[in-house]
RNA sequence: GCCCCCGUAGCCCAAUGGCAGAGGCAGGCCCCUUAAAAGGGCCCCAGUGUGGGUUCGAGUCCCACCGGGGGCACCA
């Protein structure tokens, strides 16, 4: 690696021939990233395995440090300024840390499965997996450009076959497993057939519905039984279609108003055949291992809200059905202490026990609306439940939330009062909540109160409003009220008494039981697209176990996504609800058909034609960054150990600092959660928690502007001139915005690049504020930056002739204290992520060195603190003056400079004096004066002396090296 | 409708409950320059969104409201 001086050429001659510019940044940057590359400079060492070259020099007897990005989805644009706010953080921090002397592992990966890169490709006519390479290449050229402390060796990218082998891996573990309640905690699935052959298990619940005992069922059923309880599984049961964009999605992708969160189409509720995972059983750890993350509480709370966790209870209601098969309706409650006001059931008009319970023919007297002008109840109830399945999720909301529904014809009893109660079907009641149906308490709910109101039912008050309430349900606490039977009587008692006493009746009499339940529901996890993971299941084509999903075995794998003909996806209109999902993998029908021999012979099989959501991928990346390479297994465990483990009891493990944007808030985090418990639940990893600190960094807006019509005009034309801005000379108004090319303000870090520098666009960037903290990008501010560095530059090289001008004379005593009052300064803002902070510091330190040595060196014992107090936050710049300084080795793992105390505490302060709390004067102490020291000082001053004439001192306030206040009487 | 975060100079941001200003941009003046500026220096600029409260003392803690941003929303 040459060390010549790099320098300006002489193009312009006003320019000092060794000023610090753009161009000369380009170069000294540029120069460093090849020196980094090739000499290994971030490489990590593993304590053992492949990538272990160099564990005993750089990180024995060091502590470590697992920093990590959320990955980027590699589209056609490339990165905006926007995107490297967050990787510039990590980057500034592992630097830091680094010189702390950890073994720092920071790289980077690719997102690369998923939608637009379908949707791209589609409209190129290039196969996605050709222009997401070239979409990958760009960014690396962008992330290098930045001087990033990547080890690149651990790069990953989710398309790679290399990559996607150990996610399928993974889903088999998944399918593998069921949660054991018991141990709370997944096991393996033998260990379920062991206990249900040997009869120390019951299925269950809900898992055999053949009516015989485990014992008498035929291997068919039990195989039926068995999948049930799997982790990964296939059900039926109604999900989220979208017909525009050709695909089911996740309750997660889909938003409040009913439309997928990519590309806005509406979502339609509809049975299908479909994967999920029981992310369900999890529901409790994901809560409550919550606590001890390091996280934003606003990420928390939304995990928490999205959870949604409520604690109630199951009260069973008997039908009023002739002899013989009357079942029960289990509905689950919040509020069992409003039972005695329960004066209707309603089920959600899917629910399984509808057709069990429509009566043949209405009862004499029903009116019209319950009977929603049908003939007869089945009738009815076929109609509102088309009417229902027909609404999208948008629909529900525009309709103003109107109630609607139908009686069934049949009642049930309320066990507390024993009254005739009647049983309706509404969409107001959802499926997938609680049992899917409710008993209806219109005097404590408003939505009840609403479809009681509508279709005339009784109401019952069984908690007392206050005094002059005018309202309609009463949600909130009073005392109970009509609520008393032979046998229990609530009336007086607060809210949570009476659900207690409620309670015990209820468990008492054999009515129900306490339960908790979950918003949260299982993860429907198959997609009907091209680009993504294959599943890596089969099914018998014929046979005692046709069609049962069956795990290909691990040699198999990675099950390859094929080539086909036409990998876009079948859409339809926007609201064509009966269309039906059409994998793409289908038409793959070489593929399709496979022959294996799964330990019975040879049999032909068919593959399974879904493929995974682009979370897959994401659920595990930072397991595989800490061990590439590794062919036999996804991470060695010992690696993992490493990198990941608990540090004391109690503690997760997981990634040290995680940062990235705050939009994956249920989304990524939830279910990389979620995946990380199981492999930790089957005892492939030690870390209970895949991330223990995040920190979600802040969104770069950048100004965008309409012109007259309001219409987006491109930023980077608009000039900015006294009293306003102007396109073509036409006045237009300025915003802030997210930057893209819907505002047309899209600014790319190749410019900044190109117009300033790497370290200086570094240096603005975490300069503008905290990094958990949105921020405009303000195109005119750069230039500060750049100002910093050249001010740096000129302190140790001469501009004219680019010699090291450093003097070896001590740092005056008047510089130290500023010298280790700013390293003090600079520690602290790299810890605390403030490196807006850190920057400040050192720009004083700067800028006083340039004024205290005005037109004489600068000595190096004070440059060489500076130039490593900047090294994280402007590599490049510091690599090169550092080098200059006589140094042959990189910086990235000398020491950070540490502040001597003694230099931290001044021999005298100025202390400020108050009045009754009003600044009356400023006296100089000895910065240890006691507090009898300071006032006696304070009484000199000759305007305190002046408000304290003839007044009663009451009391004296003496903050130590601060302010001495006296307080009048 | 409910929940969370944020309001400090023209702008971005600092300030363990203790003298509101560290740093940068913009603006003004000066130096360097034939000239210019992406060079250097100096200067100007707010009483902390509003109203209460706690305190000797509040930008900081508490309450209400206003403004901005985000999340959730028929979840029993």
């Amino acid at each position: 690696m040459s060390q010549a001086p790099v320098s300006n050429p002489a193009v312009d001659l006003d320019i000092p021939p060794h000023r610090y510019t753009a161009a000369l940044a380009g170069r000294i940057e540029q120069t460093w990233q090849d020196r980094w590359a090739a000499e290994g400079t971030f490489a990590a060492p593993n304590p053992v395995g492949e990538l272990s070259d160099g564990f005993a020099e750089r990180a024995n007897e060091r502590p470590k440090l697992f920093v990590n990005d959320m990955f980027p989805y590699p589209s056609g644009e490339g990165l905006h300024v926007g995107h490297p706010l967050g990787y510039i953080g990590t980057d500034v921090y592992s630097r830091y840390m680094r010189m702390r002397g950890h073994n720092v592992l920071h790289t980077m990966g690719f997102d690369a499965f998923g939608l637009p890169a379908e949707q791209f490709a589609v409209q190129t006519g290039q196969h996605p997996r050709v222009t997401t390479e070239q979409n990958i290449v760009t960014i690396r050229r962008q992330l290098r450009r930045l001087g990033l402390d990547h080890d690149t060796r651990r790069s990953v990218s989710t398309m790679d076959p290399d990559y996607y082998k150990w996610t399928q891996w993974i889903f088999k573990q998944i399918f593998a497993s069921f949660y054991d309640g018991d141990s709370d905690r997944a096991l393996p699935i033998e260990a379920l057939v062991a206990e249900l052959d040997a009869g120390t298990r019951q299925p269950e619940p809900g898992t055999n519905p053949y009516g015989v005992a485990w014992p008498d069922l035929t291997a068919r059923q039990r195989n039926s039984v068995v999948d049930a309880h799997r982790l990964a599984y296939v059900s039926e049961a109604p999900v989220n279609w979208c017909p525009g964009l050709g695909t089911v999605l996740s309750n997660e992708e889909v938003t409040a108003d009913g439309r997928s969160e990519r590309g806005n189409f509406p979502v339609f509720r509809r049975p299908l055949r479909q994967w999920k995972m029981r992310i369900t059983a999890y529901a409790e750890r994901l809560l409550t291992d919550l606590d001890v993350l390091e996280w934003p509480e606003s990420i928390k709370l939304m995990q928490r809200n999205w959870i949604g966790r409520s604690i109630g209870a199951i009260i069973s209601f008997k039908s009023a059905l002739p002899i013989g098969k009357a079942p029960s309706i289990e509905v689950f409650t919040t509020r069992p202490d409003t039972l005695f006001g329960a004066t209707y059931l309603v089920l959600a008009p899917e629910h399984a026990l509808v057709e069990e319970l429509t009566a043949a023919e209405w009862p004499l007297g029903i009116s019209a609306s319950w009977r929603g002008d049908r003939g007869s109840p089945a009738d009815a109830v076929a109609a509102y439940q088309k009417f229902a399945s027909r609404r999208s999720e948008l629909e529900r909301q525009t309709d103003q939330r109107v109630k609607s529904g139908v009686f069934l014809g049949t009642y049930a009893t309320n066990p507390a009062t024993g009254d005739r109660i009647p049983i309706f079907i509404a969409d107001y009641v959802l499926t997938g909540y609680g049992t899917g149906a409710i008993m209806a308490v219109p005097g404590q709910d408003e939505r009840d109160w609403e479809f009681a109101e509508a279709y005339d039912l009784p109401i019952v008050r069984t908690v007392a409003p206050p005094d002059g309430f005018e309202g309609k349900a009463f949600t909130g606490a009073g005392p109970a009220i009509n609520s008393a039977n032979d046998f229990l009587d609530l009336n007086g008692m607060a809210v949570a008494e009476a659900k207690a006493a409620m309670l015990g009746w209820l468990v008492g009499g054999g009515h129900g039981e306490a339960r908790t339940t979950y918003r949260l529901r299982d993860w429907l996890f198959s997609r009907q697209r091209y680009w993504g993971e294959p599943f890596p299941i089969v099914y018998p084509v014929d046979g005692e176990d046709v069609d049962r999903p069956i795990a290909v075995p691990d040699e198999a794998l990675p099950v390859l996504l094929p080539d086909v003909e036409d990998y876009s996806p079948r859409t339809f209109p926007d609201d064509d609800v009966t269309s039906e999902p059409e994998a793409p993998l289908a038409r793959a029908t070489e593929w399709l058909s496979v022959e294996l021999d799964l330990g019975d012979g040879v049999r032909t099989y068919r593959r399974e034609t879904n493929t995974m959501p682009n979370w897959a991928g994401s659920c595990w990346y930072e397991l595989r960054y800490l061990d590439p390479r590794n062919e036999t297994v996804f991470c060695d465990p010992a690696i993992e150990k490493y990198w990941m483990g608990p540090r004391e009891d109690g503690d997760s493990g997981g990634v040290d600092l995680y940062v990235g944007g705050a939009e994956h808030a249920v989304l990524h985090l939830l279910y990389a959660r979620f995946w990380h418990k199981v492999l930790f639940d089957l005892g492939h990893v030690s870390s209970s928690e895949p991330f223990r600190r995040l920190v979600n960094q802040g969104m770069l807006q950048a100004p965008a502007y309409t012109d007259a019509r309001g219409m987006y005009v491109d930023a980077s034309r608009v000039e900015s001139r006294v009293g306003g801005f102007y396109y073509d000379d036409a006045a237009v108004r300025q915003e802030f915005g997210k930057i893209g090319k819907s505002l047309k303000n899209m600014i790319t870090p190749d410019d900044i690049f190109a117009d300033y520098g790497a370290d200086t666009f570094r240096l603005y960037e975490m300069f503008t504020g905290p990094l958990d903290q949105s921020r405009p990008w303000d195109p005119k501010a750069v230039i500060g930056m750049l100002r910093l560095l050249q001010r740096l530059w000129r302190l140790v090289i001469d501009e004219q002739t680019g010699e090291v001008r450093v003097s070896q004379h001590p740092v005056d005593s008047a510089s130290l204290p500023i010298l280790h009052r700013v390293i003090e300064g600079v520690r602290g803002g790299m810890e605390s992520l403030r490196f807006n902070i850190a920057i400040a510091r050192v720009t004083e330190l700067v800028n006083h060195a340039t004024q205290a040595y005005a037109g004489r060196p600068v000595p190096r014992d004070l440059v060489g603190p500076l130039v490593l107090m900047i090294a994280p936050l402007a590599p490049h710049i510091a690599e090169e003056l550092w080098s200059r300084l006589g140094h042959p080795e990189s910086l990235a793992r000398t020491d950070f400079p540490l502040a001597d105390p003694r230099y931290l505490v001044d021999e005298r302060v100025q202390i400020a004096v108050q009045v009754n709390g009003k600044l009356r004067g400023s006296v100089g102490v000895p910065a240890d004066a006691d507090a009898a020291a300071m006032e006696a000082a304070a009484r000199q001053d000759p305007n305190v002396i002046v408000h304290l004439e003839g007044a009663q001192v009451r009391r004296v306030i003496s903050v130590p090296g601060k302010l001495v206040n006296f307080v009048l009487g």
